[in-house]
RNA sequence: GCGGACGUGGCGGAAUCGGUAGACGCUGGGGACUUAAAAUCCUCUGCCAUCGGCGUGCGGGUUCGAGUCCCGCCGUCCGCACCA
């Protein structure tokens, strides 16, 4: 009598079974090929989302898959612990952010064992235990004295009201996220990670990284903003000097401005002696910093009264506050060249400056420009004295050597990338391990020291850092003089936490962050999966952390993520009552809002958000349909990189697949065996075994769903034989890594030794992959007028004729001869009439 | 504005080297089984149509042959943004 698969029931046995076994814990010593595979650890914010099943879902795959195929896999987890939304809980339901977290990290790490995921959990590590976070604290003091950290005053946005410092992004339209205050630009001493040392060897070795998709290695190279130029000075008219950047030094005759930044220090002197300049200043720093804004802003400038004399005798140039200019990047001043920068063209027409053209534009080369833009297009020279005739690369070189020759400026290399701000005013995160001592200065605390553990007493009644106020915690002794000193009471940026986990994760040494030689056994890590959201910043400092690492001896890696993959979002259908609301999908029911009646509207597909109403938490759907459908529908139909849109209909499409191999593995124990073969089931399954390989190793889950699917079709309508039983049999290790539940209970089933996550991939054999009869495409004229079935390898004679004789082509030759005949063997047959 | 990706049925998508477009799934139609329903099974499902024709965002081009290559548009999405 067959029987239905009780996914919940082989849930909880298999997963107890692995657990007990520890099959999937990583073998340091094994002789194995090792295989390291990452999906970006969560933050515990309290439960798993779609989100995050499908991403562990598609690392599990690759890590089943690759133990499989006779890899020792490192397949880890662990959790990204420290962060502002426990300080928030603790604020908001007083509980202790150490506690929340806590709470959340069990609660999540249930939630991950219910889908059966093949995780290492002997490996775990939470980011705000000190027995990590200690580690951390020696590995930036290792930084410290290598010379790649440092301290100095900053510019941060404050928020006056939470008494805290806010990053960019919790800045919205000049108000704190959280408090709605308006933020304050305040001055305050933050430690600093030296990214920008490394800028060029980052830029650099993203060239090796062929494994990544080329847009992140866009964006980080975007972001990273190489610019090659000429640093040069002005002597100005009142005796100083003023330096400047260009990547133009070629346009340097086309000067007719110099113009500084709003907070430039020679603004700043102007300022404090002339009030109208005061209140220039002051109104560039209220122009909003959106992207709208900044297209319509117009370009306003202050002049100075001061005059530039042009280093290579071309006269003398007024020099201007202008609010385009910003004092971040290069050196803060411009030169302006109206003909050749849009900007630069603007500012001039509204204040009526020179534009001389000193690009030829095809024809165009007198120096009277009468655009209505820039022209920042390839040219030669013109109006530009020696240079005249040069193309402006070449321009562009000997305007440099000239200027290096005469010691008024150099060849200099700018980069956007700024240094790693990484100090933070909060208390949940890895405090900063340095004694502020009045005699001594900055003392780092000594290693037996470490860690510096966070106090546990602390309140968060009022908004503030609780470590600034905690009564005892920052006073000690200076280690060196033994004097009264203070903490440093700033904790590190969490993406420091996230900088070096799948180190730690490698090699877990009680005594040290990590053992070296063990740690370059397993890494680089082979397949990192996670958001594109990461692209940047978290990439970007894991990179830099262990260039970093190597540059302090501690580790011989250059790269810590050979292969990337960033996976798509899990969207959902959005609903909107008449009003407005957003509502839930539970909220409505056959087109109203159960509430009222009122009808609903069907909003677009988005990313699901608390915000709009449209999250589906995975918890009740997986005790619904079971582990094996909840990953199956993850890895159906949208390619990974692509967005996945949640629906119904797609988990009760996976969950009749999982009850269609469930029939046939049943009907395989309990029915008689076939007899004799079946040629083209072997061949499809075989077909099957390889292509599915390729398809996982590629990470093209979806294609890799469509041949199962192919083949469980094939293996259904084929008839009782040897050949079936086999097909089935081997179906069970096919789908092993996708759906890890019910091939073990079929594998057990079926009289399977061990467990099918321990059995090998199956082998293909070659000679089945090749068929021996062809389908042949019969066109006239390139249109397809019929197939033939032919032997595999005809010859092109036979092929040709075999075409010819065809019905359909006699009959649109009408009795004619063709003019030409293409034959691709054992492909197609093109008649040319 | 700069940079990038993408555009294929009602929907998600497949087509790995320029060689049979639409695999596979979802939705929908028809049928079988059932007292009935669910489940399951069979079958059809790009468009127009009678032969046949038309179809991969639009317009050109290369080629015996173009979803795929080239040129020019249009649209959608993403990243960065007064970067000198």
């Amino acid at each position: 009598m067959a029987s239905r698969f009780n996914a919940l029931k082989a849930d909880t046995h298999w997963q107890q079974v692995w657990d007990e076994s520890q099959t999937f814990a990583a073998r340091d010593d094994s002789p194995k090929p090792r295989s390291y595979v990452l999906e970006m650890f969560p933050y515990p914010s309290g439960k798993i989302h779609m989100g995050h099943v499908r991403n562990y879902t598609m690392g599990d795959v690759l890590a089943r898959f690759r133990r499989m195929t006779g890899h020792e896999v490192l397949h880890p987890m662990g959790w990204d612990a420290f962060g502002m939304p426990a300080e928030n809980a603790a604020m908001e339901k007083k509980v202790h952010p150490g506690e929340w977290t806590r709470q959340n990290i069990a609660a999540m790490k249930a939630q991950l064992k219910r889908l059966g995921f093949a995780l290492d959990w002997s490996r775990e590590l939470a980011t705000c235990d000190p027995s990590y976070y200690g580690h951390e604290q020696s590995l930036f003091l290792d930084f410290y004295r290598a010379g790649l950290v440092y301290r100095k005053e900053s510019a941060v946005n404050w928020d006056p009201v939470d008494m805290t410092v806010l990053a960019n992004e919790q800045v919205i339209d000049g108000r704190g996220w959280r408090s709605g205050a308006l933020v304050e630009k305040r001055k305050l001493s933050q430690w600093f990670l030296r990214i920008t040392r490394f800028a060029d060897e980052l830029l650099a070795g993203l060239g090796s990284l062929e494994h990544w998709p080329d847009k992140v290695r866009l964006m980080q190279e975007n972001w990273i903003g190489k610019s090659q130029g000429l640093q040069f000075r002005f002597a100005l008219s009142d005796g100083e000097s003023v330096e400047v950047f260009t990547t133009r030094p070629d346009t340097i005759f086309g000067a007719s401005f110099v113009a500084v930044a709003a907070d430039h220090p020679i603004a700043q002197a102007l300022a404090s002696r002339d009030p109208a300049a005061a209140a220039f200043i002051e109104r560039c720093k209220q122009g909003g910093t959106t992207a709208a804004e900044l297209e319509t802003q117009e370009k306003l400038g202050y002049d100075t009264g001061l005059t530039a004399a042009h280093p290579l005798g071309a006269g003398e140039l007024p020099v201007y506050i202008a609010n385009f200019v910003l004092m971040e990047y290069g050196t803060g001043a411009v030169f302006g060249v109206p003909a050749h920068d849009q900007r630069d063209f603007e500012f001039a027409s509204k204040y009526a400056l020179p534009i001389r053209r000193v690009v030829a534009d095809g024809e165009r080369s007198d120096a009277a420009f009468d655009g209505t833009e820039a022209y920042t297009g390839p040219g030669h020279l013109v109006n530009s004295h020696f240079l005249d005739g040069l193309a402006v690369e070449e321009a562009k070189r000997i305007v440099i050597e000239r200027a290096e020759r005469e010691g008024w400026g150099q060849g200099s290399t700018v980069y956007r990338l700024r240094d790693w701000g990484v100090s933070r005013q909060r208390y949940w995160g890895t405090p900063i391990p340095i004694i502020h001592c009045s005699a001594c200065g900055e003392v780092p605390v000594p290693r037996e020291q470490l860690p510096v553990a966070l106090p546990e007493d602390v309140s968060f009644d009022v908004p503030g850092n609780p470590l600034e106020r905690h009564p005892s915690w920052k006073h000690v002794h200076c280690p060196q003089c033994g004097g009264a000193a203070l903490r440093d009471t700033d904790t590190l940026d969490t993406f420091a936490d996230s900088s070096w986990y799948f180190i730690r994760f490698a090699s877990q040494p009680e005594d040290r962050p990590f053992d070296r030689a063990q740690a370059e056994r397993w890494l680089p890590v082979g397949q990192y999966i996670g958001g594109v959201e990461h692209a940047i910043l978290h990439l970007l400092y894991a990179r830099f952390w262990t260039r970093a690492l190597r540059h302090v001896g501690l580790i011989d890696l250059a790269e810590p993520f050979t292969g990337l993959f960033t996976q798509g979002m899990v969207t959902h259908e959005t609903y909107k009552a008449a009003d407005g609301r957003w509502l839930a999908p539970e909220e409505i029911g056959g087109g109203v809002e159960l509430a009222t009646g009122a009808p609903v509207m069907v909003g677009r597909v988005e990313k699901m958000s608390k915000s709009k109403k449209n999250t589906v938490d995975p918890a009740p759907i997986v005790d619904q349909y079971g582990a094996d459908a909840v990953r199956w529908f993850m890895l159906s139909d949208s390619p990974p990189e692509r967005d996945l849109e949640w629906s119904e209909n797609g988990i009760e499409g996976a969950w009749r697949f999982v009850q269609r191999l469930w029939r046939l593995f049943d009907a395989l124990g309990e029915g008689e065996a076939g007899k004799g073969a079946d040629a083209a089931l072997d061949r499809k399954l075989h077909q099957t075994i390889a292509g599915v390989a390729a398809d996982v190793e590629a990470l093209s889950f979806n294609k890799a769903v469509a041949k199962l699917y192919e083949l469980v079709n094939a293996i259904e309508k084929a008839a009782p034989s040897a050949s079936r039983d086999a097909a089935v049999r081997t179906l069970v290790q096919l789908v092993a890594p996708m759906v890890p539940h019910i091939a073990e209970e079929a594998w057990a089933l079926l009289g399977g030794q061990g467990l099918v996550a321990d059995a090998p991939w199956p082998k293909v054999e070659a000679a089945l992959l090749v068929e021996d009869e062809v389908i042949v495409a019969i066109q006239v004229n390139g249109k397809l007028r019929d197939t033939l079935t032919l032997p595999k390898g005809l010859a092109r004679e036979d092929v040709e004729a075999a075409a010819l004789a065809n019905d359909k082509v006699a009959r649109l030759l009408e009795g004619r001869a063709p003019r030409k005949v293409i034959v691709v063997p054992d492909r197609l047959v093109n008649v040319v009439a």
